[in-house]
DNA sequence: ATCTCCATGTAACTCGTTACATGATTTT
DNA sequence: AAAATCATGTAACGAGTTACATGGAGAT
């Protein structure tokens, strides 16, 4: 990773520097709150709390510095307690920016991660027109998905599916499809519930 | 990565041929109800119902290989419709029984993917007490998460957390871990209605 | 004396996605 | 004529995990 001192020049073979991952905009909606140190944010990512994300320190660190060659964090550095100095990490104008264009852009749905969750943990950053659009267009996904859901149950209950025995592999996926329609329910009615505090917390 | 032509003796640097992932469990359970081509298997990956897993053809057929390999499928092949051969895959007893003893082991929670809901749709091959362990396992996790988060979700309430701006970040915490809490209780009662019709459907 | 917490980083590897590449048959 | 479907693979990344490495301060 680091050529060595003498051959600063290329970099190439990095990340493009337009480019934020999904972690990049978690450690900076992190830090938009106030700032932290590499340490304290793989506490907060351990315990995924509010967060619905996780990750290891050691991905951390490298995306730290990825962030502020973009210029979207600074980090100011103190004495540590161990060989390197300590650095405390905060967002600056930019940042914000990215993260305020972020959670307006599209959402991926089930990717591995809950991008829609970590928008909504950052939401405080936008206006609530903005988060609203954002729910109401997962709320038409997950309204979709239960839909296709409940119309596969109820054709596996015609057929009898769900009065098979346990060793018949087509039991189990009656079994899988229920959670599905329970994740998609859940999913609905919290969408719901998002939609009418946004408009009665002002 | 490649070692190049001429150095093919050791093999070494590849997956140890003792490790199967949990991608290929998933293709073992699959190929266990019955046997399918790759372009089959990424047709029901690409649309997880019943599944819960997601993936690509590109990991799809070196995954193939890698459980050929292993020993743990047989493939024959045919005429295919492009310049390659069509194969079929099936799995061997040395496949199941490592499917078997899989589902046994106990799983992580809250990886990427679902790992329960992967082994409850692999369910049929094993006795329903071993299944049964398995879940009643899960539920006292999600049990214990569930909790810890309307623990906290009833310390935010005391403190009015619920009834912030939505320019508070702390209340974009509060929205966050309601979906939490939603999430573990459906998680719950998903558990606890496998464990009863698992009783019921002998 | 040993363990845990704070604090930062690197190396090696596995897992997952996107894009490239080929080609016959069937549908629009 | 063009597009979709069936069918298989590779290359180049990007994302994520585990393990290695260092070292002071405070607790048991």
């Amino acid at each position: 990773m680091t050529p060595g001192p003498g051959a600063a020049a290329s970099d190439a073979g990095l990340r493009g520097v337009g480019h934020v991952s999904d972690l990049g905009h978690a450690l900076l909606a992190a830090v938009a709150r106030e700032p932290l140190t590499g340490y304290a944010l793989s506490l907060q990512l351990r315990d995924p709390i509010g967060f619905f994300w996780e990750t290891r320190h050691s991905q951390i660190y490298p995306e730290l510095s990825r962030l502020e060659r973009a210029g979207l964090v600074t980090s100011q550095a103190a004495p540590g307690p161990g060989p390197r100095p300590k650095r405390t990490y905060a967002a600056t104008e930019a940042g914000l920016a990215e993260l305020r264009a972020w959670i307006a852009r599209p959402s991926r749905f089930g990717g591995r991660h809950d991008e829609l969750l970590l928008k909504v943990y950052a939401s405080w950053l936008v206006e609530p027109a903005v988060i609203a659009a954002l729910v109401r267009e997962a709320r038409g996904h997950h309204a979709a998905q239960l839909a296709l859901y409940t119309q596969r149950e109820a054709s596996a209950r015609e057929r009898g599916i769900d009065r098979l025995g346990y060793r018949d592999p087509r039991f189990a996926d009656y079994l899988t499809l229920r959670r599905g329609v329970d994740f998609e329910r859940g999913r609905l009615a919290w969408c719901d519930w998002v939609l009418r505090d946004l408009k009665s917390a002002t």
